[in-house]
Order: structure tokens, then sequence, then C-alpha cells
DNA sequence: CCTATAGTTCAATTATTTTTGAACTTTTGG
DNA sequence: CCAAAAGTTCAAAAATAATTGAACTATAGG
């Protein structure tokens, strides 16, 4: 499988971050990864296979999240540092909006 | 003129807000008046009327903004205390990372 | 090897958003 | 009263984005 392709996060717009959080799933998404890396199928997502890969990509084009293979499954995690570092104090609202764990 | 219409702001949903902000055009004006009120001329957009008349209002019903009318101008405001209220850290964030004043 | 698992990709469809320009409403200055 | 200024609204068109289901790829277990 060719590798992954995780955006240099500098390169992510202010507008492309806020519209891949536009999204409910995918701040459900964000939200569960906030509590550790998982697989697709553990984040319990309701939505089709291909619905979810196609959010799951657009939060990595956005520089959301990472993603490496292992066996046949993605383990995601949220890109945190990084992002904390472009976005200062974003991703730290966002996520206590939508729930403070 | 019927009075304008602004929601409760605990009536909307983070994404909402997000997916208001998500848009360029929609932060450059944001950010202009983040400097202060201001009349949709005032804005200096790139845009027509009609476009720019909507951006306000996505702007608007999503909770970000306030407008009163003064004369034919609507007077255009962030809703921050309430912004803060609501989404705390989220709307500094925003406006920190498009260009600190 | 064979099959199940986990996810991706594709093309088609549907849905949502954005943009445009023209017509309209309000308000004010003369 | 009249005209200009500042926006709004509307319908149509254009552009984006989301959802589906089927076909596909890669890996691992038996």
């Amino acid at each position: 499988m060719a590798t992954i392709h995780h955006p240099d996060i500098d390169s992510v717009p202010l507008s492309a971050l806020l519209a891949a959080l536009s999204d409910p799933t995918r701040l459900e998404i964000v939200g569960k990864l906030a509590a550790g890396p998982c697989s697709c199928a553990e984040m319990d997502i309701d939505a089709s296979k291909s619905a979810l890969s196609h959010h799951v990509k657009v939060l990595r084009q956005a520089g959301v999240i990472h993603q490496r293979a292992e066996g046949t499954m993605r383990i995601t995690t949220i890109r945190r540092n990084e992002l904390d570092a472009r976005f200062p104090g974003l991703l730290d609202s966002v996520l206590n909006a939508t729930g403070p764990k």
C-alpha cells in the first residue's frame, strides 16, 4: 500500500481546518480520538464504511489526524502537538465545546 | 423594517458555528469586525452586494455577529461576550490564527 | 492457498452552498 | 416629493460536498 499522505500542517489554511471540523460526524470522530488512538471500526460512528472513510480522509487532508497502517487497520490519532503549534488553543476549545470528556 | 433576528446563542450547534467560520470571505469579515463595529460597505470585502449580504446573514444566523439598523445601514458587531461564554476560547483562537491584528 | 477483515476508491446521485443580477425596501438628504 | 444610498430578497445557475453501493486492495489467520 502506498504510504498514507499527511499534509504539512503549515500548508493548511484556517478555513480548511474549520471546514473539516464543521461536520457533526467529523466532530464526533475527533471527540472519540481525543480519548486516544483508534481504528475506524472502533470509532463506532453511524455511517457507511465509505462515508466514514470519506470523513476520515477529509480530516486527514485538513491536517487534523494522522494515520498509520497496522495490519489491515489504520490507527488514527489527532495531530495534537502540530495543531496546537499552528492554531494555538483552537483544538482545545473545540474539544471543550463538543463534550469535555 | 421587521426587526433583525438574532438566534439565541445556546441554540447554535458548534458545527454550525464552525461552518459559518469556515469560509475565507467570512473569516475576513470577522477579522475586520474584530477591530470594531462597521457597516457592510466599510468592511471593504471583495464580493457583490448580494454575496456580502448572504455571508453576513450566515454569520448572523450562526450567532457570530449582531446587527442593528442605523439609517440605511446595518451596524455590525461581533457577539463576543456571548460567544466567549458559550464557546470559551474559540473565537480568540480563530482571530489569533487569522491575523493577530 | 483461501477467506475474512478493514478500509479505499469510483461513479452516480443527491444535497447544500455560493454566486449572480435584477428587482425591491427603507431611510435620508435636498 | 425625489433620488441616492445601503441592504435585502429572489430565482436561476454554478460549484462543492456528502452519501451510496459495488468493486477493489492489502493483510493476516487458519
